[in-house]
RNA sequence: GGUCCCGUAGUUCAAUGGAUAGAAUAGAAGUUUCCUAAACUUUAGAUGCAGGUUCGAUUCCUGCCGGGACCA
């Protein structure tokens, strides 16, 4: 039962009767906290038709409504807003239809299959919390859509080619002496990503030293030792040299052995994984194949390119004059091998942060004039940086978070204020180590996943770390106390008939409008790819149901339907605290 | 030079063109014989500037100022 689409039908019927006219869009919204009423009909729009001033029209749709349907008890008239107060049998029935419910808010499948690509790191270097707020973003993109019925593949493309890997190959070559992950202790992605900086110390020496015997600043970035030695060992990666391949082979492993035990503290997964080294030779096949069919173009040089000035963009190269290829080329192969890949998914999402919104602009535009179809409805989920309050993180200055650092300092620091809580003294080892894990991350995923994706976010490490407030814990806290009412309530004898009350306090009414627009925020967050809509969601229903948990202590009560109906509404209200929070991949406790 | 994004309380974030712009945090003052005080209550505090469209603009349009990104 979708109430506001009963109460909008409700009002049409009205506006047809009253003014024999009809309008397009009826203006429902919520009603203000400090007036009376739980929905509001904007009326100014409807003095054109009513051809009387707004508060005059406001009165008689209100009178009609209170006179023609069940639904309206009484009204107000503010200016030209009509606040209806509907009747609390009415909520009463919306909360009845939720409870019987037993997957409220589940979507069954529609048949709808897409992929959802997120993470895709370099293998240089370790992730850090840009990556967090990548995986996360996806992770529950993902997972929205799922909530809504789709078939969702969750994937990633591993730049693992190319010169940056080399570096580092290079770096380890020369300093290494044979270290590994198992000799040093040291996880994989860090190992590799020392040799990383390794290289760009010893390079920058270099070229100082080149500099300072009199070559060109040019000249001495090419010459440098050590980059040649990096620029041999990518063509004879390219030349499948094998003992450049075996090391390639190995020090790529050590960094995915790193990068999977940094996914699963993230809580992240994959379902399938695509790597450069495989895709892009098919990009450049296509190209040529776009060549031949005019759709790209050929300089003088031999390079190739597109024209994308009749769309507005320019000129974008895709192979260059020596025949290798560029990210745009990889990009395209990548694309075109998951439709094959995938026949039934119609449309790709591609969480990549927004400094790539023109690549993905041509990307798109690139793979349409290919006369890929699906090519329109790819979705480019854009998602701005995160700051320090220092400013931009900066490899080169080291203010770079790292993402396993930042993880264990949250897990560490929910265990010391849990403990200060003392709020583990009936707990095992095992439970409490859990607890603290819960609360660290979900205080993470939280603070990454309130703010629009779409906007630049700060990320300061002391709030992040709070747990009181606009946070994952609050809501975690909240479902806790939720589920002690609710165990408390099993013991009572309960009977499990309908509930037979006519009225509600107005704490009650508020939270069964707030669970019944769950849907709706769900259908809102998946629209907009925005798993902000949410975590304000979980918010907000928690908040009410803590000022309702504080307001009205359940279990005084002696009247047997309202004891029933609040324990429902706070076991109603966890359930769906626990699958909003689920969406944003945030785990929530039965205790803390 | 061209294209795009962003400017909201001290700070971090909200607000399908609608009412007196919401939260959180930091500040001030309270609430524990009562289901978990990681909670609740009260208080103070903001739309960069100038125009325009509209019954109504934080939201749409133009210019300026400030911050950021991308393309050569």
């Amino acid at each position: 039962m979708n109430l506001d689409l009963l109460l909008k039908s409700k009002i049409e019927e009205a506006i047809t009767s009253l003014f024999n006219s009809t309008v397009e869009n009826i203006q429902l919204q919520p009603t203000n906290a400090e007036f009376e009423g739980s929905h509001t009909l904007v009326c100014f729009p409807l003095t054109k038709i009513s051809k009387k001033k707004p508060e005059e029209t406001a009165e008689v749709v209100g009178q009609w409504l209170v006179n023609n349907t069940t639904l309206v008890n009484r009204y107000n008239v503010v200016k030209g807003f009509l606040n209806l107060v509907l009747n609390d049998q009415v909520w009463i029935e919306v909360f009845q239809s939720i409870v019987k419910d037993e997957n409220f808010g589940v979507v069954a499948s529609t048949g709808n299959e897409i992929m959802v690509e997120y993470s895709s790191p370099n293998t240089n270097k370790p992730l850090h919390l840009g990556h967090l707020r990548n995986n996360f973003l996806g992770w529950s993109v993902a997972s929205i859509y799922e909530a809504i019925g789709y078939q969702v593949h969750r994937v990633q493309i591993i730049n693992d080619r190319g010169i940056h890997i080399c570096k580092s190959m290079a770096a380890w070559k020369l300093f290494g002496k044979g270290e590994t992950p198992e000799k040093s202790g040291l996880k994989g992605d860090k190992l590799v990503g020392k040799y990383y900086v390794e290289f760009d110390k010893v390079y920058k020496k270099e070229i100082a030293d080149l500099i300072a015997k009199g070559v060109s600043k040019e000249q001495a970035e090419k010459e440098a030792p050590i980059m040649k030695m990096a620029v041999d060992m990518l063509r004879k990666w390219e030349l499948k040299d094998d003992e450049t391949v075996a090391l390639w082979k190995s020090m790529n492993g050590w960094v995915y052995e790193g990068f999977e035990a940094t996914y699963k503290q993230m809580g992240v997964q994959f379902d399938k994984l695509y790597f450069e080294s495989e895709t892009y030779l098919l990009g450049k096949e296509e190209v040529l194949k776009g060549l031949d069919q005019g759709v790209f173009f050929k300089k003088e040089d031999g390079s190739v390119w597109v024209d994308l000035t009749a769309d507005g963009l320019d000129q974008k190269v895709l192979l260059r004059s020596d025949g290798t290829s560029v990210y745009m080329t990889q990009d395209i192969g990548t694309a075109i091998l998951r439709y094959r890949d995938f026949p039934k998914i119609t449309r790709q999402v591609y969480t990549v942060g927004n400094e790539q919104e023109y690549h993905f602009k041509v990307l798109f535009l690139i793979l349409a004039k290919l006369g890929y179809e699906w090519a329109k409805e790819c979705y480019h989920l854009s998602y701005g940086m995160v700051d320090l309050p220092s400013g931009k993180m900066k490899s080169r200055e080291g203010t770079v978070v790292d993402a396993d650092d930042l993880m264990a300092e949250m897990i560490e620091e929910a265990e010391k204020q849990t403990r200060e809580l003392g709020k583990i003294d009936e707990m095992s080892d095992a439970e409490a180590n859990a607890l603290f894990e819960m609360i660290g991350i979900g205080a993470l995923k939280f603070y990454l996943l309130k703010v629009d994706p779409k906007k630049r976010m700060m990320f300061n490490p002391n709030e992040s770390i709070q747990l009181q407030g606009h946070t994952g814990p609050f809501i975690q806290y909240t479902h806790a106390r939720i589920r002690s009412i609710v165990r408390k309530g099993a013991t009572l004898n309960a009977s499990e008939e309908a509930i037979q009350l006519r009225e509600l306090l107005p704490n009650e009414q508020k939270l069964i409008s707030l669970l019944s627009i769950y849907p709706q925020r769900l259908q809102d967050a998946a629209r907009e790819y925005s798993p902000s809509i949410i975590a304000n969601y979980a918010y907000d229903l928690a908040k009410e149901y803590n000022q309702f948990y504080q307001s009205i202590p359940i279990f005084a009560e002696t009247d047997q339907q309202k004891l029933q109906l609040r324990v429902r509404l706070s076991e109603k209200v966890g359930e769906v605290l626990k699958r909003s929070m689920g969406l944003l991949g945030v785990n929530v406790p039965e205790r803390m």
